[in-house]
DNA sequence: GCACATGTGTAAGCGTCGCTCACAGTGGTG
DNA sequence: CACCACTGTGAGCGACGCTTACACATGTGC
């Protein structure tokens, strides 16, 4: 926890001494005051930046949803467009960034409520992160799903590497979480899901 | 909020309570001098019975696992033993559940670490449901997994159904949430999942 | 050069919360 | 009847989220 670097503003400060915090911590175990005396500053002094601890908190969350929709990115971008191993290697992403980040994706989930939060402002996270879903389903879209709503088939894949995700953080015993058991489920379920389509269509 | 019933002690009368608040707000915004005042009983009265409030949250957690295991077991007492449509409708149990008591299930999934949880009281919730699901796994065992591990085709299934319970409890707009087609979708998943066994034994 | 507005920090304080502790009444047991 | 475990009280502690009155620094229009 080093002091605020002068050249940079408090309302940045506290974004990145939040996510440092969260790497140990569940966000509920971290007070604004906490964040304020590890800036060496007073602890009325973040509410100049944040309406209150949600805003800062939702901000945090949508530099999550910014974070996973990289690493998704990433990993996806190392297997051949238009590939089954390609959505595959998006899921890993999503799985492995939720056990290197617990505490943030537990944050992302547990903040930006769609329906329930009012501020637009409030929900930059959830529009970040559904824009990037709505690119990959399209992207699953042009992989092979052309005939059909993408949704149809890309929901039960994207709540199975979702629930994958948080029943791992959540640390359950019955799931196996070694990275071969979680690619080779991944790629058969993956798999069995495009044979069906196949299969419909023929 | 009625006044603690006499014949009911305040430990009882505390679990509802919040059982109660947890139908119309999430577990954080629960406070425990809220319920001993709604209970007509000083704010130091409950440490008399849990040792602190995360004790409190602990069994109400446990009793909601409880509760998924009844409605699943309930629902899928419809459907033939052995049958596809059996699982759908255990996984569909789930999403109800789930769907009907949103803060009820964000506080069992935020509260019951396993691994993190040191004290082993503190983990009923956490066994109560391990031990339903593997009950459910060895039900599957018994309806066509037989000849393989029932986990390599039951976790995908079980964290499908786990995301898709977990997205629509956060309300996200990308999934239609009509009972017809999240029904669909699984069966549909389901069915090829199994298929994509068959397949392979053959 | 000066009045002024704007932005950002401080200090003090409010209400609430989780939790503790000394104390008191109550009911059952030897 | 003496004793004791049990359960509730009331006062109080420290922390937190947040507000408000105030100070100061900076840049702008006159």
């Amino acid at each position: 926890m080093r002091a605020l670097d002068q050249s940079v503003g408090l309302q940045e400060g506290l974004i990145t001494a939040m996510l440092d915090a969260l790497e140990s911590k569940p966000s509920d175990a971290i007070s604004i005051a906490d964040l304020a005396r590890g800036l060496g500053v007073s602890a009325g002094a973040p509410y100049r930046h944040f309406a209150g601890r949600d805003a800062l908190l939702n901000d945090v969350a949508a530099i999550g949803f910014d974070r996973l929709r990289a690493r998704m990115t990433q990993d996806m971008a190392a297997e051949d467009q238009g590939s089954i191993k390609r959505i595959v290697a998006g899921g890993m992403g999503y799985i492995n960034f939720s056990i290197e980040n617990p505490h943030l994706f537990n944050l992302m989930w547990s903040m930006t409520r769609p329906r329930t939060a009012t501020d637009p402002a409030a929900r930059a996270g959830e529009r970040a992160y559904m824009s990037f879903l709505t690119n990959l389903m399209q992207t699953m879209e042009a992989e092979g799903f052309g005939d059909e709503d993408p949704m149809e088939f890309g929901a039960p894949i994207w709540t199975m590497v979702h629930g994958y995700a948080s029943l791992l953080v959540w640390q359950s015993r019955m799931l196996d979480d070694r990275q071969s058991t979680l690619r080779r489920q991944l790629l058969r379920t993956t798999r069995a899901v495009f044979a069906a389509r196949s299969k419909k269509r023929e």
